[in-house]
DNA sequence: AGGGTGTTCCTTTTT
DNA sequence: GGAACACCCT
């Protein structure tokens, strides 16, 4: 065993039956449980297939993988590893794969991703007699999302206290009827089906206990009811189970984690050992003590201090900006300052649209960097349409792809004609493709309806028929010829055509990709999709900064960390009202803090463009909790004003300098802008005192202005 | 039918 | 700043 300290040691090499590891931030959790399988394989004899270890994200099973073939190569000069490693939902996936059927599901199921929810869920709302208490889409599917990991069934006993549960509910029956139909399953389907497998049938349960005879599960206290239940129904019988967490690191109780899972394990599993690992190996004692000083503010939690023998370490420093572009400024020229340094630097925000500024902030000094998440490739247009024809090959139940692509390209078949076949589809209970294939014997449509869905229809049944047992990437090239794609991006798309094709491009790659390495055909393909993300590969390119959120940055570490965004509203988050949520906030504020090695910078700014208007933002309670621990950067003097545009600063009633009279503003009209300096009008929008302007500087910066309010002026002529 | 334009929301985090 | 929708024009 290498180098591993006491507790790790005792956590690593504990004996059979169930093991809690309470591990903090940065004290070997992974090596704990790398080494674990290890010395299960090694020293126990156990077989590798034997073993079953469930991670919350693929790239937590990567690096896992990876790792125990490094550590077990050498020695057994095996080169694969023939133990189950990845996620709950990915191994829900393989499970169903082989099982559904028993289910009464077909096996080439589709998984709804997220855009496929809102699509569907959107339809069901707009469909609803307007009596109903209006709901967001979004509330709707987060609501049922919640009810389905606390395995809830859509029909199940309690009456509807409210209103709007009682819509969300008729929802909940109708949204899954529609996935039914359309032999669809979402992601919490995977979780859900696989605990009715294991529950239901029998034979199924004691196929899957035989052959994992020690289940490890990371990150457990993120573990939600589903994913518990599974845990346990598998456990029962040998009670070899090895469960590694933080209860300080629980940030996905809205994905329905519920963090008494850990904090109750030694009362669920009998004779539960429980180990402590609290030596921190990652970070300067300044650092570890910021975050213990915040993380002690928690009142839900098991306790544990964390320390280290790093002696000195550089404080941290916390840095207010005059607004958020000059936050992500100053950010970046911290960043320029570290040299090479940049490549083991991160910048960590609440949420995704704060990496804009900073983006905006590299690219005008030409640095290099990595988004992690984000626009993700899958849900690019170009893909998602692809995809769509693709599911509707594999299954043709799937209306919601069919919708997607019926128009792509226009094809005569628009939204009149549809809702008439949409109308049939209701009444008759059948897919949207049956409907469209039988208007051949239906007289009473109009003859151009009718050809084009015939024409559509056999698109597809020929399309279908073509690429049975075809390579992926064959299927893909079929359908942008069959469909002209290609030539469709080209004239719809005028500007960004060019990297749609590319993209195109790169997703034929990916196919090649796969059809060289899996065994599978599309059904497969399309449901490995569906379960990636590009969060998932964190590409290391030389020299570059990694912008990415709290949340995908757990797991990860950083020699420098620039915590940004430090406001109220946005960390603690505004949706976080209760006490609780608030505690979870702080958690992933401590989660983000923990992620630094040598240097820590956490900033915020005092204004802040918020939903399209200005607003003052206040410190959050976070800094105040931190307190003594922080080293106040103060702002470096500036030649020009920064950060508020020169609208908040004029005099209230104030006529705008020299009013631009109407109509000069035109298209190529070069303009002067006193704190953006020259530039031109790209183009404008809207009229009268609504007249609005899009402007490229020549420093590169592009903006939209209202004219009537803007201090912009015009400039004759001289254009450069 | 389909393209373009304007208007009105809303924006957390991920499998 | 963007996505979804409503509206208008060809």
């Amino acid at each position: 065993m290498i180098e591993l300290n006491e507790a790790q040691r005792i956590a690593a090499t504990s004996p059979d039956g169930p093991t809690l590891v309470l591990a903090g931030a940065g004290t070997g959790k992974t090596r704990v449980i790398v080494e674990r399988i290890v010395w299960l394989i090694e020293e126990r004899g156990v077989d590798p297939r034997n073993i079953l270890a469930l991670t919350f994200t693929n790239r937590a099973a990567n690096e896992m993988r990876t790792r125990v073939i490094a550590r077990v190569m050498g020695r057994l000069g095996t080169e694969r590893l023939a133990s189950w490693v990845g996620t709950f939902h990915a191994f829900a996936l393989y499970v169903l794969r082989r099982e559904i059927e028993r289910l009464g599901y077909g096996s080439s199921f589709t998984v709804f991703d997220e855009a496929d929810q809102l699509s569907l869920m959107r339809r069901l709302l707009r469909d609803l007699p307007p009596s109903h208490v209006k709901l967001t889409p979004r509330d709707v599917l987060s609501w049922i999302s919640r009810q389905k990991q606390d395995l809830g069934e859509p029909d199940s006993a309690a009456p509807p206290q409210t209103d709007a549960e009682e819509t969300a509910r008729l929802l909940w029956r109708q949204y899954h009827d529609a996935l039914r139909r359309a032999s669809a399953l979402d992601f919490d389907d995977l979780l859900v089906l696989l605990v009715r497998l294991l529950r239901e049938h029998e034979d199924a349960r004691d196929k899957y206990r035989r052959r994992y005879k020690h289940i490890l599960v990371d990150e457990y206290q993120d573990t939600n009811r589903a994913q518990y239940e599974i845990a346990r129904l598998l456990t029962d019988g040998h009670g070899n189970i090895f469960v590694v967490g933080d209860e300080d690191q629980s940030i996905y109780s809205w994905r329905g984690a519920n963090i008494q899972n850990i904090l109750d394990f030694e009362r669920d599993f009998e004779n539960a050992r429980v180990i402590r690992l609290e030596q921190n190996y990652r970070s300067t004692a300044p650092i570890l003590s910021a975050a213990n000083e915040l993380v002690k503010n928690n009142r839900r939690r098991l306790g544990k201090t964390l320390y280290t023998y790093h002696k000195g370490g550089e404080p941290v420093r916390f840095y207010v900006a005059g607004s958020a572009e000059e936050e992500a400024e100053w950010v970046v020229e911290e960043v320029k300052k570290l040299g090479d340094g940049a490549g083991h630097a991160a910048v960590l925000y609440r949420a995704n649209w704060q990496s804009r500024l900073v983006e905006e902030a590299l690219r005008r000094r030409g640095m290099n960097y990595i988004v992690v998440g984000g626009v993700r490739f899958y849900s690019r247009k170009e893909i998602k349409d692809l995809l769509g024809y693709m599911r509707l090959l594999v299954n043709p139940a799937d209306d919601e792809s069919l919708r997607r692509i019926i128009a792509v390209p226009p094809r005569g078949i628009g939204g009149v004609t549809m809702e008439r076949f949409e109308e049939y589809a209701r009444e008759r209970n059948q897919p949207l493709l049956e409907v469209l294939r039988d208007s051949e014997h239906d007289q009473t449509l109009n003859p151009r309806m009718r050809d084009a869905a015939l024409a559509f229809v056999h698109l597809i049944d020929d399309l279908a028929y073509q690429t049975k047992r075809m390579p992926v990437r064959d299927i893909v090239n079929l359908i942008l010829d069959t469909t002209k794609y290609r030539e469709y991006l080209q004239q719809s798309d005028e500007k960004d055509f060019r990297t749609r094709l590319e993209t195109v491009d790169e997703f034929l790659s990916a196919c090649t990709q796969f059809d060289g390495q899996q065994s599978g055909g599309v059904a497969e393909f399309l449901q490995d999709l569906a379960l990636y993300s590009e969060a998932d590969e964190l590409n290391v390119r030389e020299g570059a900064v990694t912008l990415l959120t709290c949340h995908s940055a757990k797991g990860l570490e950083f020699d420098t960390v620039f915590l940004i965004g430090l406001e109220e509203g946005l960390l603690p988050h505004v949706t976080a009202e209760s006490e609780r949520e608030v505690e979870e906030e702080r958690r992933l504020c401590y989660v983000a803090m923990t992620r630094a090695r040598r240097k820590l910078t956490l900033t915020a700014a005092q204004s802040r463009m918020m939903h399209g208007t200005r607003e003052d933002r206040a410190d959050s309670r976070f800094v105040r909790e931190i307190g003594g621990q922080l080293e106040r950067v103060r702002k470096e003097p500036r030649e020009t004003p920064a950060g508020r545009p020169s609208l908040a600063k004029r005099p209230a009633g104030g006529q705008p300098p020299e009013a631009v009279p109407e109509g000069a503003m035109k298209t190529g009209t070069p303009v002067h802008h006193p704190k953006f300096g020259r530039g031109y009008v790209m183009y404008t929008t809207g009229s009268g005192d609504k007249l609005r302007a899009k402007i490229r500087f020549d420093s590169g910066r592009v903006a939209m202005f209202m004219v009537s309010q803007s201090p912009l002026q015009i400039i004759e002529g001289k254009k450069k």
